[in-house]
DNA sequence: TGTAATTTAAATGTCAGACTTTTAATTGTA
DNA sequence: TACAATTAAAAGTCTGACATTTAAATTACA
């Protein structure tokens, strides 16, 4: 765990950041154990003490170490809990959907394929909690006053059972990115009753079909809900194009 | 864009940088906007400019900024490209895997349903640069002196090119996470002549498969390589376990 | 007048050193 | 033995300075 400092475009926290994260991931470091403290780093690395600082927050803010004040405190190896890396996977995905022109279709269909993929673990594992979860997102989503935002929180919260209902924790966590970070785009869409009233209709048809196990219903009812939810997503994007057009003409241009 | 500091439990460069996270995340600070001088946010904040610059540094960490120096340079809102966001997934997935003690039977299910997923639409939509792809690491995988490292890359590189032929960007992003960071949980195998012919077999069906656009025959030898792998996975536990337990008994134990 | 070289100012990058706060081990005392 | 005071190590924070980079503004020159 030693020095560079040749690199000419320098940057010294960025690259002690990047050596002690490529001893971390490689498992070089392992989980629990202590780094030395700032200054004895500070010393190894020839920078100075902020300097290293820097480039610890760096690795805290990957959730790589964790620090702790006091005597025998200092940066530990952080065990990385499946909460934190969620987060952050929501985090990165939300800004890459929201930021790179990703268009509706593609995301929508990246996310019902994976959600599809849970289908078959569900239809077999799914817990008597997992369709109370379910089931309970979808009277809540048949209350008539409910806010566009509710309603879509409380879509992401009957997925997320779903998806979880498969009991695998590594597609849970994997899915999080699509699942969650799709709701920004969705809340472009405004829901009329008879929107809602149809996608429940779909909600209850998956829970049932997964409380009987079918898995291949339960594809088959995601599918139509992928197709549903892009036809919503084409209207609204239609209807603004129109609402522009008609702008530009009134203005002469 | 203001202040907090009433919390009791100070760090403040973690409280300063959740704050322009929130505002980065909710779309408040758009893409290629320049935030306020270090000076400036110090000031903004109520905190020194060290202060200032480590809550800088862990949103750099996580590509939500990037800065510049000179004169008109600052702080940037960034653009997050998929690359970066692909880096970052693969290394958190990476550690969480190996860190928590995710079963191999666990990661390796989760991997292939996300990869049964992108069937359908690699089927339909694989170019044939993808086969060629395909068809060059089967190649490079019958070579005889093939390191196991080598063979583990060489993998992950056709199993990759199976993702991309999907064509959604979104779904690439989202498998690298589950693709990529078996590589170490595979590292764990060493694969026999014998192994690598089952393997290479069923490769080559899935490129053929591929090639005349049957999905389902593809989703068919994805669940056969899932499997076989676990198999193998299996016996190198078992095998383990067998000689700790002569160790054991050998030293009285 | 137009272009090339120079200057300048605004930023980030880095450093040194001091002080504050937290925390756990140690020591002292009842 | 149990509890309180002390102490030392370490992260957290601040101040102030200097170095380096960079683009714009200015100047010099053809």
């Amino acid at each position: 765990m030693k020095i560079e400092r040749t690199d000419t475009t320098s940057n010294l926290s960025a690259q002690i950041a990047s050596s002690l994260r490529d001893a971390i991931v490689s498992g070089q470091l392992r989980a629990d154990q202590r780094l030395p403290s700032e200054a004895e780093l500070a010393e190894d690395f020839n920078v100075s003490r902020p300097t290293v600082r820097e480039a610890l927050k760096r690795l805290a803010a990957q959730s790589l170490i964790r620090t702790q004040r006091g005597a025998f405190g200092g940066a530990f190896i952080n065990r990385i809990a499946f909460e934190e890396a969620y987060g952050q996977h929501v985090t990165t995905s939300t800004l890459l959907l929201s930021m790179n022109a990703v268009s509706f279709d593609v995301a929508c269909e990246a996310r019902f394929a994976m959600e599809r993929a849970c289908a078959p673990y569900a239809a077999k594992r799914r817990s008597a909690d997992h369709l109370a979860t379910m089931r309970a997102e979808i009277h809540r989503q048949s209350q008539p006053g409910l806010s566009d935002e509710s309603w879509c929180a409380s879509d992401v919260a009957f997925h997320r059972a779903l998806v979880d209902a498969a009991g695998n924790p590594v597609l849970s966590y994997q899915l999080a990115g699509s699942v969650e970070a799709m709701q920004p785009l969705m809340n472009m869409i405004t829901f009329t009753a008879r929107n809602r009233e149809t996608i429940i209709a779909l909600h209850t048809e998956i829970a049932d079909q997964l409380d009987a196990g079918d898995s291949a219903a339960v594809e088959d009812r995601l599918n139509r809900l992928c197709d549903y939810t892009k036809t919503l997503a084409h209207d609204v994007i239609a209807s603004r194009a129109k609402d522009k057009a008609q702008k530009t003409r009134r203005s002469g241009m």
